[in-house]
DNA sequence: CTTCCGGAATTAATCGATTAATTAAGGAGG
DNA sequence: CCTCCTTAATTAATCGATTAATTCCGGAAG
């Protein structure tokens, strides 16, 4: 292995000359430079990040703590971190909570994942990173969840700490985005399959829908408004209760695919044509949206675009140039117009 | 930040001797090893791993390659990774080469790949870790794609080079058990849509299944196998012409999910119901096949035991025990068994 | 001629651990 | 009593960089 030293021996310079040259500080003469360089390239020398890290207690790494990194979001988020790293020589550590295995979907109890982030942040991550992002699996609430001096940016999740950074997708816009694309097809009375009711994605995207139906003068019925809990089944089920009101509404927006999908299937059940009799619009873009049939119509997040943003956010953190960072990030969403959703016959 | 001089002050012994009680090396008496622990606590000292690092010249540390994070098989084999590396005290570097937005599918040209792999070795990962995973996205050659000192293992891909080490699944008796449970359910006329012919895959796919036939003692019609590309269409397309044969098979093993798609959306198109006239079966298990009408019936990769064994693995290697690790794994996948398969009504 | 200054280089301490070599203190054996 | 071991501790070099402090030198200014 190739050392700065020999570097300098063979160059005949200090060690100083030679960490100069390669960090462009110092007053280096034009000469000596060019005969390290020439040397650097001879040995083929690249420098031991580890010693720089000691010294500098710089590693130009940070680490990402996946909340559950099987889960549809996180993988695109993660490769928009990496392009944006790679571009700022930085490297990523990834850790993986495995939060779906640990407590399944009862996100309420998040808090038992407390251990494992201590444990990560303690025993892998701390000492040889410059800063941590936060990828959750769901956006939720996490507060408090990660304790540690580093800069810490939030994704795909917030906090209620005005003085911590994220980097989320608007729902409000994107349920709004949705609401008024059904509305310019034709339909005036549209179903909105929601999340829980404790969600903050399910408050922000029922904003969107009310808004919209607002800012087209158009009437809101509660009843076209129904409470699911993200999963297929109450897709489903929820479908058939609106399907079965005494003037259904001619077109369902479901606030994810999956709740999506369960519609779909209670339209086949009850012989309901999808989009001639009823048009369906989902969210999230998963990849399982582009294989139902008819295909889905839905609502495409900006994952990778969240990914470089947060990478992008720390960074400007780490280096603190004085600059205000700003605390939040939100991005636009995409409609992703496919086959189960058409203008309303009867309007 | 607390150091270890600070915890040997504090004790009132010797550095070393905080080092040994740490490592659990050198001879220490009770006592000291007691008093220096307490001291520990208070201080809630935890090392400098980079110190560490520095002097030991080992970071606990692996570099995980993927080509593509965002290709299905990638997310569940790092977390397999994750999981047995969070048991050996071992944290992993993630880099991402984005092969697809690279090239596409144009498998053949992975060569142009070397440029991006050689700058991830060199500036990010090889001066930091002490071994190196790879996880293609198809299974293919990557003889010679890394050229490092570091140990590597290579996962959802292969070499030809018989030094190398590598984890994998077990094709061959995949397609073996799939064809063997289409005969099982009375199928003797089972149509095979195969990957490209030049891809490893494919032929010990092709092989299970004509083994599968030879133990039952059934003919093999070379007409009934056609060759695809891995895409939908090709799978539409080859449906249909197995579909046209005077005598069309009953059953039809797609070599992976998305073929398999095809194949149903070709019987939806052409009237043939799906399992009551012709069984389908897929490869791959991937999220769409639940998805599909009806479920499909698949093939699950042990995916996550892969990244078990693959971490298992190179640590092993790292750890060089004088035991002989041997060079390739191979993993048995498993049936899954859903709607799209049947007994055939006229055997 | 002396002093001062600035550019270009070097010297040497330092980051926080590990570990080979050394020392010191008892105890056993001759 | 002296020698030799063993056990338990310390000393100090080392890993490979960075960087504040210092030196050296030549030219400009007084």
């Amino acid at each position: 292995m190739v050392r700065l030293k020999d570097i300098a021996k063979k160059a005949n310079v200090s060690t100083a000359t030679v960490s100069y040259v390669l960090n462009g500080t110092g007053n280096i003469s034009k000469e000596t430079r060019e005969k390290v360089l020439k040397v650097i390239e001879e040995l083929n020398y690249t420098p031991n990040q580890i010693a720089k890290s000691l010294k500098t207690n710089k590693t130009s790494t940070v680490a990402v703590i996946a909340e559950d990194i099987t889960v549809f979001n996180t993988p695109e988020i993660i490769d928009g971190i990496n392009e944006c790293a790679d571009g700022l020589g930085f490297s990523i550590i990834l850790a993986n909570l495995r939060v779906h295995r640990r407590i399944g979907n009862r996100f309420s109890e998040i808090e038992s994942c407390k251990p494992a982030i201590k444990q990560v942040l303690d025993s892998l991550v701390s000492k040889k990173v410059d800063g941590i992002i936060y990828i959750g699996v769901h956006p939720r609430d996490v507060t408090g969840l990660i304790e540690t001096a580093k800069p810490v940016v939030y994704t795909y999740c917030y906090t209620t700490n005005p003085e911590d950074y994220s980097v989320n997708y608007d729902d409000e816009s994107a349920a709004y985005d949705a609401t008024d694309y059904l509305i310019r097809l034709g339909h005036k009375k549209i179903g909105l399959i929601s999340g829980p009711i404790d969600s903050l994605p399910s408050h922000s995207r029922f904003n969107g829908y009310y808004k919209a139906l607002a800012d087209h003068g158009l009437p809101f019925y509660p009843q076209y408004v129904k409470t699911g809990d993200w999963e297929y089944e109450s897709g489903f089920r929820l479908a058939r209760e609106l399907l079965g009101d005494p003037e259904p509404p001619t077109a369902i927006l479901a606030m994810n695919d999956l709740m999506a999908g369960g519609v779909l299937d209670a339209c086949k059940d009850k012989g309901v044509r999808v989009p001639e009799e009823l048009s369906v619009v989902g969210f999230d873009n998963r990849e399982c949206s582009f294989y139902y049939t008819p295909k889905l119509t839905t609502m495409d997040l900006p994952l990778r675009e969240m990914g470089i943003r947060t990478m992008d956010m720390i960074h400007r953190i780490i280096n603190r140039t004085g600059e205000d960072v700003p605390r939040t990030v939100k991005l636009k969403c995409r409609m992703i117009e496919r086959h189960s959703t058409a203008a309303p016959r009867n309007p």
